[in-house]
DNA sequence: AAATCGCATAGACAACTGTCTATGTTTGCT
DNA sequence: AGCAAACATAGACAGTTGTCTATGCGATTT
């Protein structure tokens, strides 16, 4: 089988100069994918939700009940927020611990400015 | 016939503590509903042309040729925006001026605050 | 009044997305 | 070794979305 892996998104490419020149279709088509990462409810719940737990860190088991949403729906949003490099992953023994790019969030608000 | 207005989204009560504090649903699908607005490659392009032109307006005529699209698919991007109160519109003779609500697009940085 | 120009709206269609169930994979324990 | 728990992956399906063509509406000009 093939494992695909996502190429992590150059945040420093996409709009290098703000959104106050035009730019190109390519840096257009990053940050919007950035966006949409974000632009998704039940993941923004998740960041929250992440970013207020104890050491702000949570592992799968502890998200999908607060979201009354199934284990496999909650890991699918994790994935979409991980290739984005908006959270990032780590396991330990039979959990898997998640937290928030803290500096890669800080990133998108500059990337908004005008 | 019956015109829909869409009521404006409340920037002011998405996420009143940031993303900090776990955030309700409402909170998070009004997030969403705004940032879902923003994450298209094409409005993206649009609000950076909006900004680059001179007095940093442009009417529809003006947008369809550098991207490529449609009149109305245009006119159908910058009203998602609208809607959204990223930018606003105001008609003077037979032309639409497009305008970047500049505040509004500074108080989404606020909200993706941590 | 008739024609034209700029823009909005309606409807259609392909592509994408969020959720689920079912199943696979890895780790820890007895 | 065998079993159970935590998580990921695959596939399916309904709902949403971006684009187009066709058409309507208001303002300007002749």
């Amino acid at each position: 089988m093939k494992t695909l892996t996502l190429t992590p998104i150059d945040v420093a490419a996409c709009a290098p100069a703000g959104l106050a020149a035009p730019i190109g279709r390519p840096e257009a088509e990053q940050l919007a994918a950035l966006l949409k990462a974000i632009a998704d409810p039940t993941r923004i719940q998740l960041i929250s939700y992440i970013n207020a737990s104890n050491n702000a860190e949570a592992c799968v088991c502890n998200l999908t009940e607060p979201l009354s949403l199934t284990q496999p729906t909650v890991s699918h949003h994790l994935k979409v927020l991980a290739d984005a490099g908006l959270i990032e992953r780590e396991k330990r023994g039979t959990w898997v611990w998640y937290t928030v790019n803290q500096e890669r969030w800080q990133q998108i608000a500059k990337l908004l400015e005008i």
